[in-house]
DNA sequence: CGCGTAATTATTCAAGTGTATAATTTGTGA
DNA sequence: TCACAAATTATACACTTGAATAATTACGCG
């Protein structure tokens, strides 16, 4: 008559916890953080909600877990194909805004997160901490390769002027990718990394269009 | 013994409806949509919460209401005064620019207010056909504004070459907002302007440092 | 093989949610 | 002044929410 129990299989600590943050991430994403509720969440990882308060002590924990999951995981994204490069400055900068201006990064996905949480962000002080330190690691790195590029074209700048350039580079990377991600129709393949190429450029003074790749 | 009923004041249908959707706007800026409940929203009112249905037939209604209230007071706040200068395109350029970059167009409120609306927007048709006007309004007027100072330098372009500058100029400007909105205290009062007007003369090559104001 | 513990499911609960409807009060026009 | 429609308050309802607890099941270890 009645159906029988669920059946179910054990997974590692580590599977399951990351199964509820992806799932919590999928929703948070569709939905907000309230539209992500601990039943809808359950059903997208496939378990029970009851699972959830044995891997976190509350829903405000998994959330703040699938927020640096994700932050972790955007700053690899951007910050490693910079580092993965043996050349100049200045390919190493074309690197870090061709990374930031390509998918994944430029994503409706990726931005519906990011303006999901900005309300705990701005209020949750220990969210507040993990964004105010990603934003700096991002413009010092900028900063860092914008000296670097400057150092090999031979030119000076103070460190005001340094500073100033840097907000504004990031300032150029973080407007296309917003609307990249607002608007994913309104513009083709490749184009917002071009225009982020020339902006940047025209910005600091130095040519960054990309040489033909070799075959 | 039990307290008496409620004193109430009748306002007029314009009033009330303005007064129920400030009220929204302040609770979806500190709550998101979802934290922003119908008796929340007309406890900040100072209404009861039946009210809301005698002005607005569900809740849905009065959130795109707010919306688009919000939407047209930002598009007045960075249009106009543009509009309001009569000299030169290249003047009426920096003033875009400007009123862009000064509160309270930037502004943390407005940011989450942005961020709050996102989700709604990019999943409700109608207030996705509203952003997409409003976004399109913004970049086509800025477009102009490039066209008609280009013209003014004696200078010429694409099409397409106009619509890639377009974009750029206006990455930068929603950079900045979104990062003068994020970070309130990481910029001087006049920052985010001066590297606005300092980066989008760099992108355009056109020399848009303010003049002295005349005393 | 079977036993114990942790993993998982199932159920319960109080508080909060949007909406519907009933009951009052206000101001206005005859 | 007085009735009446509109504005406003008050109450009720069905459903969702996060959390707590109880009941089962899988599986490693002896």
């Amino acid at each position: 008559m009645d159906d029988k129990r669920r059946k179910f299989k054990r997974e590692s600590p580590e599977q399951r916890k990351l199964a509820l943050i992806e799932a919590t991430l999928q929703l948070v994403a569709d939905y907000g953080v309230r539209g992500a509720t601990v039943r809808r969440i359950a059903e997208q990882a496939d378990v029970t909600q009851g699972l959830i308060r044995h891997y976190f002590s509350t829903k405000e924990d998994l959330i703040v877990a699938a927020y640096e999951h994700h932050m972790v995981f955007m700053t690899d994204l951007t910050a490693a194909p910079a580092d993965a490069i043996e050349g100049s400055a200045r390919e190493r900068l074309i690197a870090f805004v061709v990374a930031s201006l390509t998918p994944p990064v430029v994503d409706p996905r990726s931005l519906a997160l990011w303006a999901s949480f900005l309300n705990k962000v701005q209020n949750d002080p220990q969210m507040k901490a993990m964004h105010e330190r990603t934003y700096a690691y991002f413009r010092d790195r900028l900063e860092d390769l914008i000296r670097d590029a400057y150092g090999e074209a031979k030119r000076q700048a103070s460190d005001a002027k340094f500073r100033h350039l840097a907000i504004a580079c990031n300032a150029v990377i973080d407007g296309l990718w917003l609307e990249g991600g607002a608007l994913p129709d309104a513009f083709a393949a490749g184009e917002l990394k071009n225009i982020g190429l020339d902006s940047v450029g025209s910005i600091l003074g130095l040519n960054l269009i990309e040489e033909a790749k070799q075959q």
